[in-house]
RNA sequence: GGGCCGCUAGCUCAAUUGGCAGAGCAAUUGACUCUUAAUCAAUGGGUUCCGAGUUCGAGUCUCGGGCGGCUCACCA
């Protein structure tokens, strides 16, 4: 039978479930017990009869018929639970039904807990209903989705044949939830701001552009939280996150989805020193709350998370790791120098690099790969950003630091800049880029301006990649994979439906 | 965008130098009252990603296209 005939036959098996007086898909079902809990009812050296009565409902996984016998398994969002269903006690009708089900049919089971000659706790079905039935045909019960196409592109099917996506979704959702308890115990409040933006910044990328009919305006997808935050921080909110989604016209690759979820958070009278501190606390301790130890184990290496991490300025571990002190190359003058001191370390880069930009490749390039354990690395060059402060006593720096761990970028951070003249000098800096060509250049927000010139408090302010967060934390290798749908060119799943349903006419 | 690799039954995978497209699971039918990747017997199921080309003959070789993975570039 090909898969349209099994999709034609499972839908008349539905049409004669209900000629029969059988709804296949009711509207209510109700369950005393989730697998797990109905594992946990089980009590050792209780003798059957005095065994509890649970009621369960999942999805069927690998029914075995025996004759007048069958076992199964359900599978809920808690876990499996085996189910044992036997003619004499379940009634030639419902055990009749039993049989005629497919793997993947979502199942209602009641009855006593026991325990199996084997040991495993089993619920013995006294009595069973369908409660929806499933057309199509499971992925391989043992060899699960292997295709990461199709892992991708069809989640659902990842999650019920490969358990550990479903764990590393679950895991996610804690990691989320993990640091918005942790901020909100230190008195941070969780704001909503606008996606649609008529002007985009707070980050140096490209945006996406939509269009709103009723105003007859082009408006851009955020890229970054940060300047609607501060505009809050402006109106007297001391302390305040979000955990939300921008948006990055930009490439894809393992470390990068279009799409991504963000956390700011802007905390007034507190400086960048404050944020590491912050940082190393609620890392390390989610890690905590979630694996029960502060120590994570990636690529079978341990990495001890507890407060303090190291601190190190951006210069010395270039100059460690590269050979290069870039203070060395005055500004303006040495950029040259700096530039062919890069190119003689091995750095390919094109003549007339900016500076901020060859800093930056050296970083990435030779200090990056070795910042396992974690770090900050603080004290950068002003010219990469424009919205950060200068550091008192040397104008060329601003107090900015990255978190590092496992050899990627976890949190960026600053001492904000709240000088609205610096500001506004930053920002013609940076329309001299974008006349440049360099297209992500930060825009020239005089609305941003005009708040600022109202007063903004002095402040520190963060960023962290939720997503690599939970790569981090999880050990996964790729973003797709703590992603639920990932990005991905319109493809053939498209077509193969519209195929199948064109297939199923010709039928 | 460049390079490399992959795409065969619903799923996981085979197919020798270019020589009849196969297996396990899933499906269908039957046997079976403690199985758990149940087992046993039988049956059905294919646009080999798509399109050209070479050839007596293409899953296999060549060219073009599609989708994906890895990687480089990009993404501070």
């Amino acid at each position: 039978m090909s898969d349209v005939e099994e999709l034609a036959a499972r839908r008349q098996a539905v049409d004669d479930l209900r000629a029969a007086g059988i709804e296949p898909f009711p509207a209510r079902v109700s369950r005393t017990h989730n697998a797990k809990e109905a594992l946990e009812a089980y009590q050792p050296d209780v003798p059957e009869e005095e065994q509890p009565t649970v009621t369960v409902a999942g999805r069927m996984l690998t029914p075995r018929h025996m004759g007048k016998a069958s076992f199964l398994h359900l599978q809920d969002g808690s876990g499996k639970i085996q189910v044992y269903a036997q003619r004499n006690t379940l009634g030639d009708a419902q055990f009749d039904l039993l049989k005629s089900l497919h793997p993947g049919d979502f199942l209602w089971v009641s009855g006593p807990v026991f325990q199996t000659r084997t040991g495993e706790i089993t619920v013995r079905a006294r009595e069973i209903k369908l409660i929806s039935k499933a057309l199509r045909p499971l992925p391989d019960k043992f060899h699960g989705i292997r295709d990461k196409e199709v892992r991708y592109r069809k989640r659902y099917l990842d999650l019920i044949a490969n358990r550990e996506s479903f764990d590393r979704l679950m895991l996610r959702s804690r990691i989320v939830s993990t640091v918005r308890r942790l901020l909100e115990s230190r008195g941070f409040i969780e704001v909503e701001t606008p996606v649609l933006q008529s002007l985009y910044g707070g980050a140096h990328a490209r945006p996406f552009t939509t269009h709103f009919n009723a105003l007859g305006e082009d408006l851009y997808l955020r890229i970054a939280l940060e300047l609607y935050h501060k505009r809050l921080l402006i109106g007297g909110v001391d302390k305040l996150f979000e955990i939300g989604r921008v948006f990055r016209n930009e490439g894809l690759s393992r470390k990068h989805n279009p799409e991504f979820t963000m956390l700011e958070l802007y905390w007034a009278y507190a400086d960048y020193h404050d944020i590491m501190s912050l940082v190393e606390w609620f890392v390390s301790e989610t890690a905590g709350q979630i694996f029960g130890s502060p120590i994570i184990e990636r690529d079978g290496q341990q990495i001890d998370l507890t407060p303090p991490w190291p601190r190190q300025t951006l210069r010395e571990a270039i100059l460690q790791y590269s050979g290069i002190d870039f203070t060395a190359y005055p500004v303006g003058e040495g950029d040259a120098a700096l530039l062919s001191a890069a190119r003689e370390r091995g750095l390919q880069i094109p003549d007339r690099t900016p500076r901020g930009k060859v800093i930056d490749e050296l970083l990435s390039t030779f200090v990056e790969p070795h910042l396992i354990e974690p770090i900050f690395l603080y004290d950068y060059p002003l010219e990469l950003s424009p919205l950060a402060k200068t550091k008192e006593g040397d104008p060329a720096l601003v107090e900015r630091f990255e978190a590092f761990a496992g050899a990627v970028e976890l949190a960026n951070a600053f001492t904000e800049l709240n000088d609205p003249q610096d500001q506004r000098r930053r920002f013609e800096a940076q329309a001299v880029d974008r006349e440049a060509g360099d297209q992500d250049a930060h825009a020239f927000d005089e609305d941003f301006l005009e708040a600022m010139e109202h007063g903004m408090p002095p402040a520190g302010g963060l960023g962290v990649g939720i997503d690599r967060l939970t790569m981090f934390l999880t050990g996964a290798e790729s973003i797709k994979d703590v992603i639920l749908f990932p990005q991905m060119r319109r493809g053939s799943s498209l077509e193969d439906a519209e195929e199948d349903a064109e297939n199923e006419n010709d039928l």
